[in-house]
DNA sequence: GCTACAATTCTTGTATGGAAGATCTGCGGT
DNA sequence: ACCGCAGATCTTCCATACAAGAATTGTAGC
C-alpha cells in the first residue's frame, strides 16, 4: 500500500519498532511461524507495550504478521499463491511501464539505464551482493520514474517484501551475470525504441522469480503455507 | 494492501470504528481536509481513545487519513496524480487479466459475464444505482477470478477507494447505459476469444474514469491536493 | 491410563492518566 | 500598529493497570 502516511520529521518509538521488526522478519531472524507477543518485544527493545502494539498493527496490514485476537501474534508464513499473484501484478505493471519507456524515443532513457548497468557490473565484480541488489531495485524504480509512474513502484515495492523474504533464503546463489545480461537486453530494446522486444525481454527477466520460488518451497517447506 | 490480516471471528471495538470511519470518509460525511481528533471520535462513538487511535493508524496506512504527529489528524485530500497512477495500475492489471480470460477459449466465461450484464440491465431499469454499482464491481472481480488472480482484485479494490470518494461526489450522474454497452463489448470479445479486441475494449472502458476525475476536480477543487 | 473440569497463566483488547511537543492567545514592549 | 514572548490549550504519543477471552496445566474422579 502507498504509505509513509504520517508526515516525516518526528521519530516516534513506534516507527523505530516497525523498522526493526520489519528488518528482522525480512532477514529471517524472525522466521515464518514464529510466535511473538507484545510483552516479549517490548521487553526486548526496552519500551512499553503500547508502541509495540501499534507496530504490530502496521506490520499486520503489510502482511508480515498475523494477529490472532486474544490468542497470539505470529510471523506470517509465506503464501505461494500470494507471491505468484504479486508477481503477476508486478509483471502487468512493469510490462506497461517498459512499453511506455520504449515507446517514447528521443529521451535519455537508454543512457541512464546504461549507466546503472555499468554500476551493477562494478558491484558484481566486487562481489558486493548487497549493493548489487540495491542497484537492481534502482534499475526497476528508474524505469517507473521514466514512465512517470513512480508511485506505481511504491506499490510493487510493498508487495515485493514477501519475495524478498524468499530471496534472503537463497542469498548469494543469485547469478548476477545473468541478471545483468537481461538488464542489457531491456536497455537495448529501449535504445532501439522497440516496445515489443522490450516487453519480451522484461517478461523473461521477471519469469526467473518463479523458479526461485518453487526451488525455495522445496528447500524450506515449513516457511510456506 | 491485501488485508483482513487479523483472523475473523472476534469483533473488536477498533474494527467497528475502522468500518464506521471508512464509511464516513468514502461517503464524504467526513470531507477531505476535515480535522479530527482521537478525543472527538471517541466521544462521538462512546468509546475510549485507544481503539480510535488504532483505527486512525489503520486508516492512515490505507491512505484515508494523514496523521501529523503531535499536531492533528486530518482526512486526506485526494491526490490527482495518486488517482491517475492508481488508474494506471488498474489498467495494467485488468488488461493482463482480460487477455488471459479471452485467451482461454472453451470456458464458460462468456456465459457468466452475460448473466452479470443482464442483472445490470435490470438494476439500471429499476434505477437502483447502488445495486448497479455493486454489480459493476462484481463484473470486474469476476474477471479476476476467471483469470485465477482474485488476490489481484483485492489490490485494485484497496486503491479504488480513492476513486470511490470521487465517484460519490458525482452520484447518479453516471450514464449506466454506456457502461453496460462497454461491458457487452468486453464480454463479446471474450466470447470470440479475441484478446486484442478485449484489450481495446477494456482500455476504452477504463478510460472514462479520467474524464470523471478532471470534471470532479473542477467542481470540488478544495477536496484535492 | 483416560477423561472431565476447574484454576492458572498466557494472550490481546480497552481504559485512563500523564508527558512531550506544537499551535494559539493574549499581554507587554517598542 | 506591529512584533516578541510567555502561558494556556490543543494535539498525538507513551506508560500502566485492568478486563476478557483462549490455551495450558494440573487434578480429581473413574
Amino acid at each position: 500500500m502507498a504509505n509513509e502516511t504520517l508526515e516525516s520529521g518526528a521519530e516516534t518509538i513506534a516507527m523505530r519498532v516497525v523498522g526493526a521488526l520489519r528488518d528482522e522478519i525480512v532477514s529471517m531472524a524472525l522466521k515464518p511461524g514464529d510466535v511473538i507477543s507484545e510483552s516479549d518485544i517490548a521487553a526486548r527493545y526496552g519500551v512499553s507495550r503500547q508502541p509495540v502494539r501499534e507496530a504490530f498493527i502496521r506490520l499486520a496490514q503489510q502482511g508480515l504478521l498475523l494477529i490472532r485476537p486474544k490468542r497470539a501474534t505470529v510471523v506470517k508464513k509465506i503464501s505461494p499463491t500470494g507471491v505468484r499473484q504479486s508477481r503477476f501484478i508486478r509483471e502487468s505493471i512493469e510490462v506497461e511501464i517498459i512499453r511506455r519507456v520504449a515507446g517514447q524515443p528521443g529521451s535519455d532513457a537508454a543512457q541512464v539505464l546504461g549507466d546503472l548497468i555499468a554500476e551493477q557490473e562494478q558491484a558484481s565484480s566486487a562481489n558486493d551482493s548487497r549493493r548489487f541488489h540495491a542497484l537492481d531495485e534502482l534499475f526497476h524504480r528508474t524505469l517507473a520514474r521514466l514512465a512517470g509512474v513512480e508511485y506505481a513502484w511504491q506499490l510493487i515495492d510493498d508487495h515485493k517484501i514477501q519475495l524478498d523474504r524468499v530471496r534472503y533464503l537463497t542469498l548469494g546463489v543469485s547469478s548476477s551475470q545473468r541478471a545483468i545480461a537481461e538488464h542489457k537486453q531491456i536497455a537495448e530494446a529501449v535504445a532501439k525504441a522497440d516496445p515489443e522486444l522490450a516487453e519480451i525481454a522484461m517478461r523473461a527477466h521477471l519469469a526467473r522469480a518463479e523458479t526461485l520460488l518453487t526451488q525455495t518451497i522445496e528447500d524450506f517447506p515449513d516457511f510456506f503455507e
